[in-house]
RNA sequence: GGGCGCGUAGCUCAGCGGUAGAGCAUCGCCUUCACACGGCGGGGGUCACAGGUUCAAUCCCUGUCGCGCCCA
């Protein structure tokens, strides 16, 4: 017997080990089965569960496990990346509190300490996705600096080098100098920060008294401005352009020219151009053939190598000693001493607070400083031509379609993709170099060396390249490189490409266009069919959350206190197409009444002698109440499965929510009750029967979603053995014939009971006072169906027996108006008729109003002409029903006197 | 500045040419033999605003206002 109630910790890790002990998450690539194969976005391995994993990991569970039931061959690829950046620091960070640095261990010896790092608690997430039920493959676990997958990293970068796609170059890139790395443009966001305009005056040369005033936000870089521009058009510096200009401080002689980047409305109209530091800058560098020396190191410190050699004296005006002094400063005391230094010599003209847009890290918020330096560059916008054409022809569909635009709008604009990064953990880039700088691009060192005896005819030493590949550069290749390429595979050839990549949509530019890019140029075809985008998870009142607004929610403290089942269904109860999903633990909490509903539902019916029976064929059923909700069931997982077809998760919800709580329970459990209190006749037996079935429809339908409960009354009720119900068929939507005869009829039934209570409920008859009802002007059919239904109306509208009225109308009656008949209460002295006076009066308001709307459509030639005919007549069956339910209230009043 | 999305019951949202819905909250009644994480019933909405198309607009079009996000 179950038990009083469903106990989710004492259930969710047995089943959860019994599924992965019996092999079935595992794909089965020997089966003839379709496959259907979903590609984690694999999480990062320093990170642990949080609300937006919740939110992606069971949609995805869901699919899978749904198709599985389908009978697919489904794959789950679960795994890891090895997120240089995050577990660097986290690493380091370790270090630090052993008062180790990473430069003391050595390259080799720091690589040892995060692998063990990894090996002891890398992956904390896998184990946490256990708890909220996926049912990845975990044999095939995954990690991107696994020797395979390493392989794959190394032969794609050779690869793409020899095809011209990977190149090295001297660039301006984001350079994170906490880090002191190279980052990705997708790793940096602007914040806004309040900072100050500064004004400067640089005296044009040979121009006694004549200068041109810049405004920066960023004086310090005026080290190493090499010119000031300012607008073709702007009339103020036309006489200047072409003439030079005295840097102060380090009193270089730099140009004035003239680009339409400089905007005349914007400070002074006059920018000066620092082209090794700014983006911007370095455009108008380009354009106009600039030096672009650089003024700060990799920490973002003061470095005077590059300009040392042009320091000038001159009064007034440069200090080479100054400058000097400023040799190690960071940015920001570099700001400050030459702010003064500039204050004193009357240079400075104004100061005026300013607001605006500054890049940080997104990971560690350090200021980004560009900076020209020597990295490896990858034509992403080569590779995104094809991945625009298999999304403009449908190849790769995404859902809801309208984030094709923004892919589009990213990949047709795509910058190219900075691939290395100045870390040691991470795809060591399988690049060396000759004494000369020669580089030599192969597999291994070998084949450089092999490189290198050709090019130089001798036997030659390299030095490998310090740098490691970004991380999406490995995480590019997930979909085929976790399935063993570089070898051709029988995996390969099986689940490539994946069926839907499932993910948020902040990560389309990381996962979805690399995956695309990558996938298309080595494997010829796109990674997946279809990219469905969720929404954000976020809190009660729709915010953000974030570990600095401490509004994050822990998802292995909610299955906690309700159970995965509760928190799965909550998450997909929220999730509509191109929504985010505000997520509280109250939400959690209410759904979880959906979870002891059901199982309550089932403890009843196993109470009740409700067994499964084999070889039961619902088509065959012959009483009413099953055959009535056998169809309501297969209308139910025809709604579930088309809702899931569409990604509707939230319809999906809605339809096994509505179906097992307001069908189920409230009138088929209610109207079973005397039937299976007869006990061991054919009819109560035919009953438990399709009880039994239509409750295994439930448990099917709703496995998907919440495993463990579905999963416990499944074995409990003996449909298979402990652990069956995911490896079940999904059901088949079962209609069966006459089923609209069968619904009209428990439709009527079901509103007759309505209406009894509701009267009952509005002129206040004590729930204890159970009343006889009196039909009035009913039909024999009218009257043959309230005595075959009697049982169920007098328990669940508390009546004590229908029967024809005879004779006059009772005094002191309530009366409910059901199609063509009218039900009588005899309450005298019970009710108020005053009250009851009024409830009609209601209703005979709302049915006349209700008519003469109607009546006014039809009023309308217009209407009546151009209307669809059935549209018409069914507003003539309405103007007809509401008409007479009019006259009988009417009739009902005047009988009340 | 460009783009996308959203304004429907107190809250969260569904509906998207012809009867305005759900869950929660609220109010009333009920410890009725599965379930008070429950049952029954009720109240509550000029569907942001203004035009237009249409026989008919919450739904389609245009504009306005408000909110959110992305890109610059």
């Amino acid at each position: 017997m179950l038990d009083k109630s469903f106990s989710p910790d004492t259930t969710e890790s047995r089943l959860y080990e019994l599924w992965e002990r019996s092999g079935a998450f595992a794909a089965r690539p020997d089966s003839n089965a379709e496959p259907f194969a979903i590609m984690i976005p694999p999480p990062n391995v320093t990170g642990t569960l949080h609300a937006g994993h919740a939110l992606t990991m069971t949609l995805q569970d869901i699919l899978v496990r749904w198709r599985r039931m389908q009978g697919r061959d489904a794959l789950w690829q679960p795994g890891t990346d090895h997120a240089g950046i995050a577990t660097q620091m986290v690493v380091e960070r370790q270090l630090d509190g052993e008062g180790v640095r990473r430069e003391a261990l050595g390259r080799d010896g720091f690589i040892e300490r995060v692998w063990a790092w990894k090996k002891q608690s890398g992956g904390v997430i896998t184990q946490q996705l256990r708890r909220l039920g996926a049912s990845l493959d975990w044999p095939r676990e995954r990690f991107t600096m696994d020797e395979g997958l390493s392989e794959a990293v190394r032969e794609v970068f050779v690869r793409l080098y020899r095809e011209g796609l990977i190149v090295r170059a001297k660039r301006l890139v984001n350079w994170d100098p906490m880090f002191r790395s190279a980052i990705s443009d997708l790793e940096v966001e602007s914040r806004e920060v309040r900072g100050h305009l500064w004004h400067i005056r640089y005296p044009v040369e040979g121009e006694d008294g004549l200068s041109v005033v810049v405004a920066t936000t960023r004086p310090e870089t005026m080290l190493g401005d090499t010119a000031v521009a300012v607008n073709p058009g702007d009339e103020r510096y036309a006489a200047l352009v072409g003439r030079f200009v005295v840097l102060p401080l380090t009193g270089r002689r730099i140009p004035i020219v003239a680009d339409s980047y400089s905007d005349p409305e914007k400070g002074t109209g006059a920018v000066k151009i620092t082209p090794a530091h700014d983006f911007n800058d370095f455009g108008v560098g380009e354009r106009h053939g600039l030096p672009m020396p650089s003024i700060l190191d990799a920490d973002a410190k003061v470095v005077l190598d590059e300009i040392e050699a042009e320091l000038r004296a001159i009064p007034g005006l440069a200090d080479p000693d100054f400058v000097r002094g400023l040799a190690g400063q960071s940015r920001e005391a570099a700001r400050k001493s030459i702010v003064a230094e500039l204050e004193r010599l009357e240079l400075l003209v104004a100061v005026e607070a300013h607001t605006h847009q500054v890049p940080h890290a997104e990971r560690g918020g350090a200021v980004i400083e560009p900076r020209l330096t020597v990295q490896w560059y990858c034509d992403a916008a080569k590779l995104a031509g094809p991945a625009i054409e298999a999304v403009e022809t449908g190849r790769v569909q995404f859902v809801p379609k309208q984030w094709e635009n923004t892919f589009f709008a990213w990949m047709r604009d795509i910058q190219p993709w900075c691939i290395s990064r100045q870390l040691w953990w991470g795809h060591r880039i399988p690049a060396w170099y000759g004494p000369d700088g020669q580089v030599f691009v192969a597999h291994d060192e070998a084949g450089a060396l092999e490189q290198a005896r050709a090019h130089y005819g001798a036997e030659t030493a390299l030095s490998r390249d310090e740098d490691v590949l970004d991380t999406w550069f490995s995480s590019g290749l997930w979909p085929f490189s976790t399935l063993g390429w570089p070898t051709q595979t029988a995996d390969l050839a099986r689940y490539y490409p994946g069926d839907v990549l499932v993910t948020g949509f902040d990560i389309i530019f990381f996962w979805v266009a690399r995956m695309m890019m990558m996938g298309l140029h080595f494997m010829g075809d796109v990674p997946f069919r279809q990219v469905f985008i969720h929404g954000l998870v976020r809190d009660e009142r729709g915010q953000k959350m974030s570990k600095s607004k401490g509004n994050g929610l822990d998802p292995l403290e909610l299955i906690d206190s309700y159970g995965a089942d509760a928190l799965r269904f909550t998450v997909c109860a929220l999730t509509g197409l191109g929504r985010d999903v505000k997520l509280g633990a109250k939400r959690v909490e209410e759904y979880r009444s959906f979870v002891t509903k059901l199982w309550n539902a089932a403890r009843f019916l196993e109470m009740n002698g409700v067994r499964p029976v084999d070889g039961f064929d619902p088509h065959a059923a012959r009483g009413q109440l099953a055959r009535w909700i056998i169809d309501e069931a297969g209308i139910a997982v025809a709604e579930a499965t088309a809702a899931l077809e569409a990604y509707r998760f939230d319809e999906y919800a809605a339809a096994t929510y509505r179906f097992t709580w307001n069908r189920f329970c409230d009138w088929f459990l209610e109207f079973a009750k005397p039937v299976f209190l007869a006990g061991d006749t054919p009819e109560a037996n035919e009953l438990r029967a399709a009880a039994a079935y239509v409750l295994g429809v439930i448990l099917r339908l709703l496995n998907p979603v919440m495993p463990f409960v579905t999963e416990t009354i499944w074995a409990e009720f003996g449909y298979g053995a402990e652990g069956s119900l995911i490896r079940a068929p999904w059901p088949e939507p079962v209609r069966l014939a006459e089923a609209e005869t069968i619904g009209a009829e428990l439709d009527w039934v079901i509103r007759f009971i309505g209406e009894i209570r509701a009267v009952r409920a509005e002129v206040n008859v004590p729930p204890s006072r159970v009343t006889p009802v009196l039909l009035r002007d009913a039909s024999d059919a009218t009257v043959a169906r309230a005595r075959h239904w009697s049982e169920a109306i007098s328990r669940m509208a508390r009546v004590s027996e229908v029967s024809v009225l005879a004779g006059e109308m009772p005094q002191g009656a309530a009366q409910a108006v059901v199609d063509e008949a009218t039900l009588i209460l005899p309450l005298a002295g019970i009710i108020d008729l005053d009250v009851e006076r009024a409830r009609l009066r209601k209703e005979h308001a709302r049915a006349l109003d209700e008519a003469a709307k109607v009546e006014r459509k039809l009023g309308n030639a217009d209407f009546v002409a151009r209307a669809k005919p059935e549209v018409v007549e069914e507003n003539r069956e309405r103007l007809r029903a509401f008409g007479e339910e009019a006259q009988r209230l009417q009739a009902a009043l005047q009988r009340l006197g």
